[in-house]
RNA sequence: GGGGGCGUAGUUCAGCUGGUUAGAACGCCGGCCUGUCACGCCGGAGGUCGCGGGUUCGAGUCCCGUCGCUCCCGCCA
């Protein structure tokens, strides 16, 4: 015997004169003295009960009682309303339950905040989660994330993908971000790691012959959280042996849009576009830029290379943009306010005002060759990044984003996805001198370019790609190196010596000397990819059980500190704790 | 590590250049109501203005510090 006929956005016409029993959570009580009607919700909606004490005086006592959110049994009768009390607003408007027994399951207190009430706090939302997801909007969101990792399984495994574990527990790696830590009871004084991915591991997947793998993989990285970022977070792993890019690409999109249409929503046509990364961070100023606008960088370097204007004869780049607006003295003072806070010197500009006037502080040392460059149409300012390449690229990259939302200029019907493919294999490390990988270790490198490992690493280009959806980076993958020899050069130029590559790598190292097969994968960003999907600005709207950005948990209160005893069976002290 | 924003009833907010009893809506409690559906009407309770210090005759309001949340930069192979 079930608590339950129907859910409570289920009944129809097609149910009058049927006698029935419905649950769910009391949303509204509307008390007529006499009559009483009582919302009944669960996830699927809602349905009015009508409590008539001359149908039972035992259910209008109840009735009585009930109070938000308390959970109710209701037996009873479904009716057609009558005409004029249909409400049209409610899918079992035309319905309603006469009720003959109503049972108070259980009662609520009275609620911190209003389910139905939005823009509440998100610390309080998240002390009370089990509220908050009982709300429509986490319901559709967790319900949505159910629904696009069920799909991308399903894809994933037509395309003949085998889902294969790896562990939670595995080896610390002082590269890339801080690891989190778990000491272990039967080895006092060593740590496990949690995987910040399972990059090895599905390396070594593919050097044993599961030539396609993948897993939803759950990642641990302990570095400061965003809108975009928690400590963990579920990538799509994915893995095959002897692919092209092309393959690896392949299915990643098939991923993508097999979500999309499991939403019933139009997937993005395949292929995406493929745009080198030197071109991507040349035209837009960063490396996952949002395509749903133009306002493309351009550079002046050669206008301005002996400019009697010394800010643009020093610099090694000068790059602008043009916005199509004429801004105020104000909004270039609040302009250059946040270009500083990003690092700028300042922001040299031009406005060209609706009358195609020019306004600008450093027009007057400009030549006409200079101005000739910088036309702009009326109402609109060419805003100038002097300075390294890279930094002249990203500020005004920053600047494009800020402007593109701040103008309007984002197309929000437009989806545009993009791989930016070609990485530099390697970046050089400002504190240290060092080179260091741009995307990880493993990478391999752009046919042809191997002979310029050690005398020329900065002009190497990788096997590497990134999937960028509007401006958000859903992930990256590359073709990894399989061949021992060269993974060795690559561990050399980044400064590891050959006794630690053997210490730390050893495994893979040997491996790769046991018949590995050419390989390559990806990992998709399932959380950033579910929140877009859900039009949510932050992964924790997607999240049941999100950290907040202090890093703790309001809901558990974690991280806690913990007994001695705890602390002494693994040989571990605390130097410092926080009064 | 750095910068910005926010913090006032349970909730969402208002509170001017400092001014004497800190308000509204929703929620909550009590009463009335037999066709409401954001029910209505009457009445009521509810505040360490995040916390600490300072300036002042007087601080929700100004200053300093601190805590919390948040966004961004750094960081995130």
């Amino acid at each position: 015997m079930s608590w339950r006929d129907l859910y409570c956005g289920e009944p129809r016409l097609e149910h009058a004169g049927r006698r029935l029993t419905l649950a769910g959570w009391a949303a509204r009580r509307r008390d007529h003295g006499g009559l009483v009607f009582i919302d009944l919700r669960d996830h699927t909606g809602a349905v009015q009960l009508v409590v008539n004490p001359e149908r039972s005086a035992a259910a209008a006592e109840a009735a009585k009682e009930v109070r938000s959110e308390f959970v109710l049994q209701a037996r009873g009768e479904v009716v057609a309303r009558a005409p004029e009390t249909v409400n049209p607003k409610m899918a079992t408007g035309e319905v309603e339950l006469q009720v003959e027994e109503l049972r108070i399951l259980s009662r609520s207190t009275p609620l911190p905040f209003q389910l139905d009430e939005e823009g509440v706090d998100e610390g309080l939302r998240l002390r009370y989660r089990w509220l908050d997801l009982r709300r429509e909007r986490m319901q559709r969101n967790l319900r949505l994330s159910a629904t696009v990792v069920a799909a991308i399984r399903r894809r994933m495994e037509e395309l003949g993908f085998v889902d294969l574990w790896t562990p939670s527990l595995t080896r610390a790696t002082p590269e890339g971000a801080r690891d989190f830590l778990v000491p272990v009871r039967l080895q006092p004084g060593k740590f496990f790691a949690l995987p910040q991915s399972p990059q090895l591991f599905k390396q070594l997947f593919m050097i044993a012959g599961f030539d396609r793998y993948y897993q939803i993989a759950t990642c641990f990285r302990d570095e400061d959280l965003r809108a975009d970022r928690q400590f963990e977070f579920r990538q799509l792993d994915v893995e095959l042996a002897f692919p092209e890019r092309e393959d690896v690409l392949h299915v990643i999109e098939e991923a993508v849009r097999a979500a999309f249409e499991a939403l019933g929503r139009e997937p993005p046509p395949a292929p995406f576009p493929r745009l080198p990364w030197r071109e991507v961070v040349d035209r837009f100023g960063s490396d996952k830029p949002d395509l749903r606008f133009g306002l493309e960088l351009r550079d002046a370097t050669d206008v301005t290379r002996g400019s009697r204007f010394g800010v643009f004869a020093r610099a090694p780049s000068v790059r602008f943009l043009v916005a199509p607006a004429a801004f105020s003295r104000a909004e270039l003072a609040r302009l250059e306010e946040l270009v500083r806070e990003w690092g700028a010197q300042g922001l040299a500009y031009l406005v060209v005002d609706e009358g195609g006037e020019v306004r600008s502080p450093i027009a007057k040392f400009l030549s006409e060759r200079e101005l000739g460059a910088f036309r702009a149409d009326p109402g609109s300012t060419v805003l100038f990044a002097a300075g390294e390449p890279a930094a002249t690229a990203r500020i005004l990259g920053l600047l494009r984003q800020h402007l593109g939302r701040e103008l309007g200029l984002v197309d929000e019907r437009r989806d545009e996805f993009l791989w930016v493919v070609d990485f530099p294999l390697f970046e050089l490390d400002e504190e240290t001198g060092q080179w260091t990988f741009s995307h990880h270790p493993f990478t391999g490198i752009a046919p042809g370019h191997e002979e310029r490992l050690e005398s020329d690493p900065g002009s190497v280009l990788s096997l590497a790609y990134d999937l960028v959806w509007n401006g958000w980076e859903l992930g990256s993958g590359s073709i990894r190196i399989h061949r021992q020899d060269l993974q060795q050069r690559v561990f050399r130029v980044l400064g590891l010596s050959d006794e630690d590559a053997r210490e730390k790598f050893g495994f893979l190292l040997e491996a790769l000397q046991m018949g590995a097969p050419p390989h390559g994968g990806f990992a998709l960003g399932l959380d950033r990819f579910i929140a877009l999907l859900a039009g949510e600005p932050n992964i924790r709207e997607v999240i049941a059980f999100p950290k907040v950005s202090s890093g703790t948990d309001p809901l558990t209160g974690a991280p806690t500190p913990v007994p001695a005893e705890q602390l002494a069976e693994l040989g571990i002290r605390v130097l410092e704790r926080p009064a």
